[in-house]
DNA sequence: GTCTATATACCGATAGAC
DNA sequence: GTCTATCGGTATATAGAC
């Protein structure tokens, strides 16, 4: 792997694992095995590495809402496989809450000028939520539903990364399962 | 006001705007207007003052508490008044999320020895609500309706600060009365 | 493309005068 | 109880050798 690519992965991690801000360009370094001079070879600013950090999970998020439509036939069916989530990555969550939604809250108070972008990762669901519910025949509220499952998922991580509770976890999929069964054509 | 106290109330506001590890002892001693030097008589660590501002805010909790038990005569009642806060404080969680919920998040990724007090606030919140739905006659699953308003008000300050969405918060509520009022007596 | 060395600034924390 | 001065550490970022 490109050594581009190979640092992007590691801030990607590591800005998940421990913020963005908290994550300084020898953490990123040593994850990669690089000097911190090398380092502004590649990317002339740790605003440039947040940059693509975002682009990193947007082309990611992207492959994997297509491979969810290839996989699951139904609208509603892929709607539950973002509910699941929280499920899939239960662990990761416990530790370190939903990559998107615990960035975009650090970039808030940091007031950062990236936080835009940040904004992208949840636009991009939003939007695929939104379009799932279309073809379930909910045109007319189709962008509410999907700010509602959208609520669902953050809430969900930020208890579970309070309390470590998994039967909570999936207590609450449960509940979005029967609330989504509702809309099923 | 004592100086103790004028710290930390400073460090309180500045904690939840800018988060905790961003804000430096110097940001709270300009805004108290004391020198950086003089901090240490009164906090022998920044460590010492997250710790006195989490107890302020627990203190400050269990009045609120105390007052929405005087001022709302049923238990569902109550439990709107939690559920409304994301209403009340709409301003500020647009601007800064859910104070509990984002020094929570923080926290955790900073591996903080003091997330365990921080949680504390999380716990309050989580057995008053708990007791309201036993006065409800749901004692058998008090704690897990308990934890899923929890997880709303975290969804909904999470979506609120992300998008700024004041109608999205609204609905949101809107959606927790109805759901609140088949458990209603 | 990778390295070492370094510049500059800020961090939390301390010492000591008043 | 408040101040100034300062320590040691680390941060982002740069310069220049190889």
């Amino acid at each position: 792997m490109a050594t581009r690519e190979q640092i992007v992965a590691a801030a990607d991690r590591l800005f998940y694992h421990h913020g963005y801000e908290h994550t300084s360009f020898a953490d990123i370094a040593g994850a990669v095995g690089l000097s911190r001079g090398n380092f502004y070879y590649h990317f002339k600013s740790k605003d440039a590495i947040l940059d693509a950090v975002i682009e990193a999970r947007l082309d990611n998020t992207r492959q994997m809402l297509e491979q969810w439509e290839s996989e699951a036939p139904t609208p509603a069916g892929r709607v539950m496989r973002y509910v699941e989530i929280v499920l899939t990555n239960r662990a990761d969550i416990q530790d370190y809450g939903c990559p998107v939604g615990t960035l975009t809250t650090e970039l808030a108070k940091l007031e950062h000028a990236m936080l835009g972008q940040a904004g992208r990762l949840f636009t991009l669901f939003r939007g695929w939520l939104r379009e799932q519910f279309v073809l379930l025949g909910q045109a007319a509220q189709a962008d509410e539903l999907a700010m509602h499952v959208l609520a669902f998922s953050q809430g969900v991580a930020v208890m579970a990364n309070a309390f470590r509770d998994e039967a909570f976890i999936r207590r609450e999929v449960d509940r979005m399962r029967e609330w989504l069964s509702t809309y099923e054509k």
